[in-house]
RNA sequence: GCGCUCGUAGCUCAGCUGGAUAGAGUAUCGGUUUCCGAAGCCGAGGGUCGUGGGUUCGACUCCCGCCGAGCGCACCA
């Protein structure tokens, strides 16, 4: 028996090869080899036979039975059949399925894993929230999308960067700065003398209080002392940030979320990047001066209007620091460069675009790539939970972990389509329920290690073990499961969208727990129960590596 | 008004990039344990895939119109 991991893209070369000798004059038509929703279609369709109908001018099924012929002969298929309007349904033989099993438990953490990004590199920029206040809710679905993101493309053989990028010197820094300076002089936000748009949260007073008390912070980017003295509007500044930044690590780390690059907005100013991006664009021919105001022709490149680069009082509007950026990121090798931000902001996507093709340094049109996630809403007894950040009333991502849970909370917030809103019911989440479907997965873990456990044996000897007796529908079922992990990371990888690795667990838990009421494992014939504790412990493998990848944990006891 | 995203079972959501009879969970109802973990399993009911057209062998999926929801439309970030 050949020894096939990758039946889809095997077969589809089959079929080439087949199209090649019954209709060379169509030898590119794409080949799509897709897995039937029926058991009684086989293991893997292909529709060619109807795509090239039409062209060769014969029934479907003609041109079926002639693909079928010149089709190379190989072992692992069984048998052909062709049904409906013209689908060629291939069946794939049993022992060349229960090799997965084997496939498994050899890989171990790596089954899965696959070379789509030949090791190149791509840099992901998520949560990048501004150092302003404790992370919320909505940095916690950017958090979980983005992180499970970075693990898909690392199992995809891309080569990862993690990147945050903040602003910590704008307008709303200056907000931050005049809140806290005026917490350490005692005044509160009933005072009249408040600021309308000062922030008015509880956690002010904790970095006014750390301030005056001279205490150092040490964030994962950066380490600031206090001088307590609450008229050095310098100082509380630059500990304000450091302070709020070190809470948001402190928050990420608790949430399994970590960075490799933290990016400010300011270095682009003081490393001279914003002013060489100014000088590009008006070197490449697409700015004018008008009304006082320098304008970037943003229309050429498909935004609606003109924007304007440099205020009419001299300073430069956001999107010029922006470009900055990402120009930065093009010239520090990033290819491909993906970025995770809520949709609230996908105004700023065309805008960025057209700035990099102002540029005129030949970055690709399209470049970069943007996730944009929908916005959450939190329920709460039953009632919406209003977000108002300078109210400081919203949930924060550290109320979620420590009510919810870790694995929970990311499990919810990653397994929905980011393009679809979210609603986070908190009191279904923390109820630890059935409801929970993080649990049914973990609980098909556990269940098995603890059939593994009572057996005691070596697990070494599950690799050798005889997997002929696996052939219930049940078992069928799994192994086929199995075999399709590999190209669920690659789709999800390729869609950026990790939630459809949630849904494949789902789908495998089920399928396992199915099996688990329908079998005993540790039963007399030595032969059939090995068979069966290397297919579950080949489950498990699964489970876990797939778990990994949205960074839950993969209890053995719960 | 313009742009982006969404609309699938009572509720929360999938739907493999155009395939065969649209699926899970939950909720409701009915079964299931002297036996490896019942946080489980088996079954039943529940649908005009928002709506009207179009494209083709074939549409939840692609195109156009309309209805509805969310988010954006600054010389704020």
């Amino acid at each position: 028996m050949s020894v096939v991991q990758n039946f889809k893209s095997h077969l589809s070369e089959l079929f080439a090869q087949a199209l090649r000798a019954v209709a060379p004059e169509a030898g590119d038509t794409s080949i799509t080899i897709e897995r039937p929703k029926q058991a009684a279609h086989g293991d893997y369709a292909c529709n060619l036979a109807m795509q090239l109908a039409k062209p060769m001018r014969k029934p479907p099924r003609e041109i079926a039975n002639a693909l079928i012929a010149a089709l190379p002969k190989t072992d692992f298929i069984e048998k052909v059949e062709i049904a409906g309007a013209g689908f060629i349904n291939v069946f794939i033989a049993p022992a060349a399925k229960q090799r997965v099993v084997q496939g498994v438990l050899q890989a171990g953490a790596g089954y899965g894993r696959g070379h789509a990004g030949r090791g190149e590199k791509v840099q992901v920029e998520f949560v990048s929230a501004n150092p302003t206040g404790p992370l919320h809710i909505g940095h916690g679905r950017g958090a979980a999308v983005g992180d499970c993101l970075c693990r898909l493309l690392d199992a995809s053989g891309w080569h990862v960067t993690r990147e945050f990028y903040y602003n910590d010197a704008g307008q709303q820094i200056d907000n931050l700065t005049r809140s806290v300076q005026l917490r350490c002089k005692g005044l509160t936000p009933e005072s009249p003398e408040w600021p309308e748009d000062g922030y008015r949260g509880d956690y002010i007073i904790d970095v006014a209080n750390a301030f005056m008390a001279k205490e150092t912070v040490e964030a994962d980017d950066q380490r600031y002392t206090g001088n307590g003295d609450a008229n050095d509007a310098e100082a509380i500044r630059h500990f304000a940030v450091a302070y709020l930044r070190r809470e948001q690590d402190l928050d990420l780390r608790a949430f399994g979320v970590g960075f490799d690059v933290f990016s400010l907005e300011s270095a682009l100013y003081t490393d001279g990047k914003v002013e060489e991006t100014v000088k590009k664009l008006i070197a490449s021919g697409h700015t004018y001066e008008q009304d006082d105001a320098l304008w970037l022709r943003t229309t050429d490149f498909g935004d609606d209007k003109d924007r304007v680069m440099r205020k009419r009082e001299g300073g430069y509007t956001y999107f010029v620091p922006d470009v900055a950026y990402h120009w930065d990121k093009w010239k520090r090798g990033f290819t491909r460069v993906i970025n995770e931000q809520g949709a609230d902001h996908h105004s700023t996507i065309t805008r960025v675009r057209a700035g990099l093709q102002a540029l005129d340094v030949g970055i690709p049109q399209g470049w970069p790539d943007y996730v944009l996630h929908q916005m959450v809403t939190v329920l709460k007894n039953g009632e919406e939970v209003k977000i108002s950040k300078r109210a400081g009333s919203y949930v924060t991502l550290r109320d979620l972990i420590d009510e919810v849970g870790c694995d929970a909370t990311r499990y919810f917030l990653a397994a929905r389509h980011p393009d679809s809103q979210l609603v986070f019911d908190i009191d279904l989440a923390k109820a630890q329920s059935n409801d929970n479907p993080v649990y049914y997965i973990q609980y098909a873990h556990a269940r098995i290690h603890a059939v593994l456990g009572q057996w005691g044996g070596d697990r070494q000897h599950l690799l050798l073990a005889d997997l002929s007796p696996l052939e219930s529908d049940y078992e069928k079922v799994l192994l086929q499961k199995m075999i399709d992990f590999p190209q669920v990371i690659e789709t999800a990888a390729g869609d950026l969208a990790p939630h459809q690795i949630a849904v494949y667990l789902k789908d495998l838990a089920g399928d396992f727990h199915s099996y688990y009421n329908a079998s005993r494992f540790l039963v007399e014939d030595e032969r059939v129960k090995l068979s069966r504790l290397a297919m579950i412990a080949a489950v498990a493998q699964v489970i876990k590596n797939g778990l990994a990848l949205l960074g839950v944990n993969a209890p053995e006891k719960m």
